[in-house]
DNA sequence: TTTACTGCAAAGGGTTTGCATGAGG
DNA sequence: CCTCATGCAAACCCTTTGCAGTAAA
């Protein structure tokens, strides 16, 4: 999603466009790896050396109630994600990584709709994560070696 | 579950049988409402008045690790439930309330067999959140008035 | 007796808030 | 111009850590 498109949506959302919201919008709606806040703030550093955390976080926030982004709040800090439709992500307990899970995507929908059919709860939007060990730190568990080496 | 099931889980697990943990243990696994760290203090410092939220943690913990009880963070603090077999959780956005979903237990066991043979990722657990209004904040919220009126 | 647990205090750290300045529309 | 956004600092608060005394086995 390039810059431009990105200021639609903004502007369709009624905030203002400025080049900071810009750069934080498209670092994460640019990425696949669940990016921390610490994360978006490092890669957006580099055009923007004055800006601080609380810019990041003000504007993460403005993004996530546009619906453009998703928040993945984990035990110690946040995790920002671009996919929100449904969707598995598979979080490794070792690597601390995070992806979205390649398949299952109709399975969460039909769950939704089942739990949104069956019962008076009105389904606003969902969280489906999966722990355990990632391909990379499976192997090396069953090696019984790090990852990294 | 009494207290000499969960002495007997604990003995197995090779923990100390204490009087404070077998309060924590016995709070959070005959509860149903997904207790908050603070909400399982008051229910227990009515037996122990000197117990200490460094005491109620620590437990938790030792609890999560046997198996016995599953911790879920979520953004502003961590609710425990003694539910651990596969299951939906339904989230209130408005009164915050946590409940199992009745049905998708199944549905949750085939994805989590899916996403294993599928992929190379070793699943060790999962948590599956339906964030929305529960039947009585849906209900105030279609007549425009707040769930308490 | 040995070792883990409890209770108390302090620190840790991601996130939020308040406010003055600056920029978007 | 008016309103909202940015930047800086301080506050927040859930959670973790360290340590001395205590109790389980």
């Amino acid at each position: 999603m390039n810059q431009e498109e990105i200021a639609e949506r903004l502007r369709q959302w009624e905030v203002r466009v400025t080049p900071q919201r810009l750069a934080i919008a498209e670092a994460v709606l640019n990425s696949t790896d669940h990016p921390t806040v610490q994360q978006i703030y490092d890669r957006v550093r580099d055009h923007f050396p004055s800006m601080t955390l609380a810019t990041i976080y003000s504007n993460l926030g403005v993004l996530e109630r546009s619906g453009m982004i998703q928040e993945l709040p984990f035990q110690k800090m946040s995790r920002y994600e671009p996919n929100v439709e449904p969707h598995v992500n598979l979080v490794c307990i070792q690597c601390e990584t995070v992806m979205d899970a390649e398949a299952g995507q109709e399975a969460v929908v039909r769950l939704r709709n089942r739990i949104s059919s069956q019962s008076d709860f009105q389904v606003a939007w969902q969280r489906v994560d999966f722990y355990g060990w990632c391909p990379r730190c499976a192997a090396a568990k069953r090696e019984g070696s790090p990852a990294g080496a």
